[in-house]
DNA sequence: ACCGGCCTCCCCCGGGCGGGGGAGACGATC
DNA sequence: GATCGTCTCCCCCGCCCGGGGGAGGCCGGT
């Protein structure tokens, strides 16, 4: 069963070019489109997608008002990927606090686009990029631990992944992470493998930024 | 089982100090001494500590050709803690690189000191412990720029370096790198083996964590 | 009793990474 | 002119890393 997607933005080019990209791949499948927020609701009842993505600028109503809408009056709500133009839009920390469950900057690479489209469906958060640092401010990182909490809550680390997490923002490698924690590399392996997945991180260097970004760890 | 400890210094008010310092913990225990790097292997072998404290300045055999000599010639070689006085002394980093564990100024607290036999006998490197956060305290850390400045000197990286470590911050490979710097992914290994080797990192991964607890890089 | 999440470990496999060399070009310095 | 440091690129090589699978045990909720 392929991944069922309706796309809702006000500019046809990126329609077009979501689709094309989407399409491309056999296990995804575009099922609807919608120019603005104004429309979701109904399309998303009928068409019961597995994700929708959403742009956070949009005439009528704003991709913020259309996810709290969705998440509120649809049942089973489909994942919402919200899609942005800059990296820094505070509207897309609006979204991911009125329950998006990741971002897509639309110059990202065809194939990052189709990771994150895969990735929300499996029902992961995306938060790797600067944005998870604006959600740390949010909460006045009173400690920090708010912040790390956050995260934690929104990336939905496991202990055992928080716990692999420091570790491996301490420097240590797989093999020393298996040593300190007395399990096999193998085990270790496959909970960065989580960590990664679930930060949307491409390495482990990217999980340590994140976990820096977001104040999971502190400096100092 | 108590962490053992040898002392390698030529002045014997350091040893005392030094040995005052960590025999007061009941956790640590000094097992030995020796005046210069001349005497080490042959005490190694003997006592075989689990952390050698090592000054870099000493007659006969420096620190570095005794770090080197050690890790040479003895199997399941302790962790060597590099002893200095000066923050910015050139042959910490000459020892690093002969592949010492960390670092340790004498002026530091007693209980940084402690604080440091402890991490290396976990099998932890110290590589930007306390003394270089202060370091960017001192200079208030207005801009950020400073701190990051300071680094600079003390790691001795050059503008291309700190470029890079910069880009590694961002969590780019080296690819990206190449591609963003217009070079050859040859060139930006070259790069990065560079500065790994000044921040006495072992991967990029800690570069990236030595940039930020440096205060090199700034999260938010 | 069943199911789902978590933790644990295993396999294969490709590719990026890092070490250890070397080398040429350029500019600054001596 | 000679030397040194920097930046650039090249080689070989081993290994850790990360992806993609799978699988069993444990526990808690339904």
């Amino acid at each position: 069963m392929p991944v069922t997607v309706l796309l809702v933005d006000d500019e046809p080019l990126v329609r077009a070019g979501l689709r094309a990209v989407l399409e491309a791949q056999p296990d995804i499948e575009v099922v609807g489109e919608a120019a603005d927020g104004a429309g979701v609701i109904p399309l998303v009842r009928q068409l019961r997608p597995d994700v929708v993505a959403m742009d956070v600028r949009m005439p009528l109503l704003d991709g913020i008002e259309a996810t709290r809408a969705v998440l509120r009056t649809v049942d089973a709500p489909p994942k919402i990927l919200v899609i942005t133009t800059f990296e820094n839009d505070e509207y897309v920390y609006e979204a991911l606090r009125a329950g998006a469950d990741g971002f897509l900057l639309k110059r990202a690479r065809p194939a990052e686009i189709v990771h994150a489209v895969r990735l929300v469906a499996e029902g992961e958060s995306l938060l790797f990029p600067a944005s998870v640092r604006q959600l740390a401010a949010q909460y006045g990182d009173e400690g920090g631990n708010r912040a790390a909490r956050a995260v934690m809550e929104r990336a939905r680390l496991t202990e055992r992944e928080a716990e692999v997490l420091r570790l491996m923002a301490r420097g240590l490698s797989n093999a020393e992470i298996a040593a300190r924690l007395v399990v096999g590399t193998e085990t270790v392996k496959s909970h960065v493998s989580s960590v990664l997945a679930k930060l949307g991180a491409r390495d482990r260097t990217q999980a340590v930024i994140a976990a820096y970004e977001s104040g999971f760890v502190a400096p100092g």
